[in-house]
DNA sequence: AGTATATTAGAACGGTCGTTCTAATGTCAA
DNA sequence: TTGACATTAGAACGACCGTTCTAATATACT
């Protein structure tokens, strides 16, 4: 039936491309190019894939891509206005730099009035200049952790944001290993 | 130069597939597949791009995905155990049903104790039903908030995470447009 | 049963694919 | 300038591309 789609879909996920009309035969029960040609003509109509102008297949909707929408108190769009939404791929989104970022997980609670909590995923950019109120990875004793970047006067010193935890002055050198760009809570 | 390799991200993105190398002719400017062929090996010992099976051009480094590491505490991998880290796509992590999937913009501070800030970004999903303590996005008197969906026996009512505000026990019908999956917060 | 209709197999079409060869041109250092 | 090497143009190759046609088969309904 529809697994055709999953095998397409797996197919995507590992050449990073969509298959051929030869290929699908070799995926599929079909036994030649034009009954796939059919079935693809229906997936189409569907809106699942597309054709280029040279006929090759491009996909439309297994492409990570979200429907990007307003306040919420605008709500939803209806069917009609449904065409207008913005769709964009988080991936691009949020990652500037591919080479440099990472995603870590985070533990404890020393950000916990940043809206950080444990468990939630940061994404982070190395190698970045860090500015004053940045959330930053530092290294303090040979441990990692995430704190504010702040600067009184010309003293640089880490924050956490929690009243438990005080101010760290560093010592000799601070390394900042990276900035944090956006946080990542799943539910 | 190295537009070529702008040239090919750019076409990757609009085209959502890699350009053949009579495509790339006409990209750049070289004038014969050949000469191409030569400059794209040429890329692919640089691991910009790789080569299929069948000789056409794979993405490698322009395919939207993070590398996936563990606790903070841990830190980032030396060079050598770079490899090693698990690379993903936010999208294909965070959206698992594409099509009922959207991206609202939080307006307000009912829901600050729960980390969730105006201004952060909300991946909701629609059409799921909620269990009690999820966070929803629900219509009451014709306007939408974002609420903690509750169950007090058979009661259901929505509870907002701020003592600012009072909890909203439906006076006839309460309609859940959502049921919040993620947030996002960028900085 | 019969009869439309939907789907598939098979073959053939022109076109493009990636590859490879040779020859021409550009680049750089001695 | 000369010579060694890197890069490009051009043409040709077989293989595969998506498309289209006809004929065969499956499916659904009366």
């Amino acid at each position: 039936m529809n697994s055709l789609r999953e095998k397409i879909m797996a197919f995507y996920k590992t050449h990073r491309r969509m298959p051929s009309y030869g290929e699908l035969v070799k995926l599929s029960a079909y036994k030649t190019k034009s009954a796939v040609h059919y079935a693809m003509s229906k997936l189409i109509d569907s809106g699942f894939v597309s054709r280029d102008k040279t006929g090759r297949l491009i996909p439309r909707n297994l492409t990570g891509s979200v429907r990007m929408l307003g306040l919420i108190e605008a709500g939803f769009p209806s069917p009609a206005e449904e065409e207008l939404a913005d769709t964009m791929s988080l991936d691009d989104y949020l990652i500037k730099n591919k080479e440099a970022t990472y995603i870590l997980r985070v533990k404890g609670d020393s950000m916990i009035d940043a809206g950080i909590y444990e468990g939630d995923m940061v994404l982070v950019e190395r190698g970045k200049n860090p500015k004053p109120g940045d959330i930053v990875i530092a290294q303090v004793d040979g441990e990692y952790t995430m704190k504010y970047y702040r600067q009184r006067g010309k003293t640089i010193y880490l924050e956490a944001a929690n009243a438990k935890y005080k101010p760290i002055f560093p010592t000799n050198e601070l390394k900042i290993d990276a900035v944090v760009k956006a946080v990542i809570r799943q539910y």
